[in-house]
DNA sequence: CCATTATTCCATAGAGTAATGGTATACACT
DNA sequence: AGTGTATACCATTACTCTATGGAATAATGG
């Protein structure tokens, strides 16, 4: 082996792992099992892609050894193969928001415009927890809220916010997450709570990056 | 707008920026560029890389804001846009080394079988430099080491090695550094030296990681 | 203002990727 | 064993990406 071959080699490996990441629709699935676990089938609803496609997908990712598999029954269950890829992902999201105008213009029109206050930190939200009456609400589908939560936190899926709207008192401060700081889930809770008249925020990154930081997680 | 099209919008534009990564001649020309800004052509040359087709992935890496041009007369000199940008292809090459099987396999065959001895992290080398007779060599081309290297260090293109050997003095013990931790030109350096009879290792990693770690750099 | 040099633009061919619908396989339940 | 269900495989089509060579542009220097 000589050096060009080297070189080829190594980047060309590099090259595959940026590939496998290099769709949106991959990127999607990587936000929505770094949740937890799901099968192909749910994969394809939450995303909805078709089932074939869906399956191309994951194989893609599982070629990069981005994803792993875990067989039960006919069903087989994938979930991302290590913490890294969560942290790689979202070094690609902070990265192109640094440079690309795209995602702040998005994020000014969509965002801002429906939760009037700034997101809250995890530190922000760890202190005024202990001290004030905070209700936190993971709007995540039921099955997420499963895997891990934020301790103390009140499962509401945003699909049910509407018809449980009753259980919430008007004297707390809710604070909404969701899947990640551009999961759109937390920022619809708090528009909607809002709208009610009901005090909400949204806490600013979700679920993994919570996990990440070494906070503790409940099941 | 609407929470599907937002979604879109940004996956879309997160994956835009992975696509540019997603190919392995832009990946070293990065690597390249993070030693110091440089032409189309000299770019072009170091790579092997046709004119044309450089310019064509050097755009495409421009549209993604991954890099900045300046002109001087018809020169257009390219230069990373942020230090960020080292950072996240640094993560994408320690992802892949972690997950594939072929870096590890790549560096076996042909790193461990070069230099004899494990590479010597930084801080071993700030340790050693003051104590013992440690003579830091910068194998990479002169442009590289004249935008910034390692104080104290003295530039030995690989391509002058051959010649230059006897200003070595063999009491000595060579540290070699290039441009990163994938780059063979130390890798060559010490396998050369070793060869010779010199006392030689090689630096873990390269330039753009040992500025990144806020250590001096010398012009 | 013409020639030179550095770079970009354009058209094209070939390779690779994504989505679709149909088919095959593997397991579970009766 | 036979039926149903979950997933993977395959062939096809449309689309996108890469590389090439030639033409165009832009700045410089006689």
């Amino acid at each position: 082996m000589e050096g060009r071959e080297v070189k080829d080699r190594l980047y060309e490996a590099f090259a595959q792992t940026a590939k496998a990441v290099a769709n949106p629709h991959r990127i999607e699935i990587l936000e929505l099992i770094a949740q937890g676990e799901r099968c192909v089938d749910a994969i394809a609803r939450a995303t909805g892609l078709s089932l074939t496609n869906t399956s191309a997908h994951l194989q893609v990712l599982h070629r990069s050894r981005l994803v792993e598999t875990k067989r039960a029954g006919t069903t087989v269950f994938y979930r991302l193969a290590d913490d890294e890829v969560v942290r790689f992902v979202n070094h690609l999201r902070d990265l192109t928001r640094a440079r690309v105008g795209e995602v702040d213009r998005v994020i000014k029109d969509y965002f801002d415009a429906r939760d009037t206050f700034e997101p809250i930190t995890r530190e922000d939200l760890l202190e005024r927890a202990s001290n004030q009456d905070v209700v936190i609400l993971d709007v995540r589908p039921k099955e997420e809220y499963a895997q891990g939560h934020i301790p103390g936190a009140k499962s509401i899926p945003l699909a049910s916010l509407e018809d449980r709207l009753e259980e919430l008192s008007r004297q707390s401060l809710f604070v909404a997450y969701c899947r990640g700081p551009y999961c759109v889930l937390a920022v619809q809770a708090v528009e909607r709570l809002s709208a009610e008249g009901y005090s909400a925020i949204r806490l600013e990154d979700g679920m993994p990056e919570w996990r990440l930081a070494g906070l503790p997680v409940e099941r």
